[in-house]
DNA sequence: CAAAATAGCGAACAGATGTAAGCTGAAAGA
DNA sequence: TCTTTCAGCTTACATCTGTTCGCTATTTTG
């Protein structure tokens, strides 16, 4: 890679980390201000326009990015699950991991989640998809679900934890612990409703 | 009522409608200007202050009354599904025209549940507990579930009940249809879980 | 080595925003 | 009836926003 497209790499970086930098609680994209993300990655307001048409374009890549870290983290937690133990124990701690170091990751693909742009909703919720459909993968396959059953149990486990996760971020240790057990309660209701309503189905 | 307070009234009620009014699909309260807003209530943009400290104090009485519309209704559900039926089924039909026919004010409250604002998040979230509050005594009281299986239960189904209604969102109605019998089909897991669970925790 | 391409810059503009100060006319209270 | 109160107005200001234009310096290309 010659020179010059190395160092835009680099500032293309700098202005997508100055971005999520300024990510918080109180912050989210849609109140990000190009002015202000282009002072913190150190370059002229003018020249954010050499890496990305619009603020939406930042926006999109970075809720790829964050899709994509989430996911990594979850496909090592499988891995580290299938070596022995609960795999949906795994899965939820490896999820709460996420949250607990990538606060502003998660609330991210939360927010865009309902948020007021129709591009990214698409994007959370294919991302979201994808957890529904390996978990749905993983049911028919290893716990000889019904394809109609598998999906719907896939998909409420990954709405609850989703909900677990963003009540979690503004709840103290204490509090989170409560809710983590709650929610295992929860995804064991529905193992064993999905269980039941397979063997009933089967009469 | 003085003549004047009445006016007073009508003006702070135009000024509520016309923000309701301008939330949409790619509109939310954190982006309502105020100058917009009284624009549309036909006063001059410093009058707002008569009536509002801040755009967050009329945000917050937005998100209270929306949480009032929503309560009076699925009050009225229940209602009427006491009257013969199932209740699960009653209120989910219930809470499903609730988002059909104020779509906006299912926004509002879905997005500020994970909002910027803490104020607004709080709010919501002491709506979404009511809700949970209710099941959970229903469940306690009708089908005598042991407190803690009640309350994982309640919220539970409305985790599940208040995502799929986002979801619906941006679907048109065949796929609303496919999503609410899958939705049902969760909610029966989660029901025929919870007594399974209930079952064995007593032996 | 000359020519073309381009990342980044500064200056500048038009528009929007929230909000402060002070006035006015009509209602409320004495 | 006279005085006080106050909802709503106009004017004005400072600040921030996104974006256009033209320039420069450096790398890339032919």
């Amino acid at each position: 890679m010659g020179i010059r497209a190395q160092q835009k790499e680099r500032t293309r970086r700098a202005l997508l980390d100055a971005a999520f930098n300024q990510l918080s609680a109180e912050r989210s994209i849609s109140n990000l201000s190009l002015r202000e993300v282009a002072r913190e990655a150190g370059i002229a307001p003018t020249s954010f326009y050499r890496h990305f048409k619009d603020m939406e374009e930042l926006g999109l890549t970075m809720v790829d990015e964050g899709g994509l870290t989430l996911r990594q983290l979850m496909r090592k937690g499988r891995q580290r699950a299938e070596e022995g133990g609960s795999v949906i124990r795994a899965s939820i701690e490896t999820f709460m991991e996420f949250i607990d170091s990538n606060p502003n990751v998660f609330r991210l693909l939360l927010r865009e989640r309902s948020g007021t742009s129709a591009a990214f909703r698409g994007a959370v919720n294919r991302e979201v998809r994808h957890f529904i459909d390996e978990l749905d993968h993983y049911l028919q396959a290893k716990a000889n679900r019904r394809p109609d059953l598998a999906y719907a149990q896939a998909e409420a486990l990954v709405v609850l934890v989703f909900s677990s996760g963003a009540e979690a971020l503004d709840l103290n240790k204490k509090e989170r612990k409560a809710l983590a057990e709650r929610l295992i309660i929860q995804l064991r209701m529905i193992a064993k409703g999905s269980d039941s309503l397979q063997r009933s189905g089967y009469e």
